[in-house]
DNA sequence: ATTACATATAACCAATTGGTTATATGTAAA
DNA sequence: TTTACATATAACCAATTGGTTATATGTAAT
């Protein structure tokens, strides 16, 4: 039971995911692109792993970091779900709102 | 920007918004239904209102909590965002995991 | 005015987090 | 086999969190 809430609490983390979105990176390029030092970048790492956010795998000198989508998308679709019980009768408009798009609000 | 990541973070808050869910309640009636502390209670709340996904008002010397159903459909509204966001950016390798991974449950 | 009760606040504690610097280790390239 | 580079680890620090107990404050009821 991963807590979504721990991996994905984190802007740092939540760039790094945006990051590995585009395809998988090195630790080193992850490093690169952030202002923080490579410890710190790995703490981060270590979280999302422990949380199965992401797998690491090593290639050659370079530790590369890959997306688990079908974990992330698992981890807010158990978001979503709760909120979605915190809305309750609200979300059937809502529901419909996103699914038809933005403020199509006049007639179809 | 509410930090709905730290505010649905931690379980007791969880379970605070449920109560919530059925309707106002006074921090007296939230306690009771806790085994921790009035302060311990009081920082949740604290840390709910910071995030301002419930509303505080005053009824004598009770005070009054209300669930911020909107910010609550903010949250969920950007979260449903995001998925989409993962879904259109990786739609190749989430294509490929599927067909060649663990998802693969039927034949061919 | 006193008392009782609901809430607030202060001081404390242990664990976690997000960062640092310094240093060790592992791998590749010279 | 050195050297260079990518990564790991250790020790440290400050802030936050989730709890405690003790006590102060505000409001209502007696």
């Amino acid at each position: 039971m991963p807590d979504v809430y721990r991996a994905l609490g984190d802007s740092t983390r939540r760039r790094i995911l945006n990051m590995l979105k585009q395809g998988n990176k090195s630790q080193k390029e992850i490093v690169e692109a952030f202002d923080i030092s490579q410890p710190a970048i790995k703490k981060h790492l270590n979280i999302l792993l422990e949380e199965r956010i992401i797998s690491e795998s090593l290639n050659g000198k370079y530790r590369i970091y890959s997306l688990n989508l079908n974990i992330l998308q698992f981890a807010y679709h158990e978001m979503l779900q709760y909120i979605e019980e915190l809305l309750d009768d609200q979300l059937v408009s809502l529901k419909n709102y996103v699914e038809k798009g933005e403020l199509r609000d006049e007639q179809d």
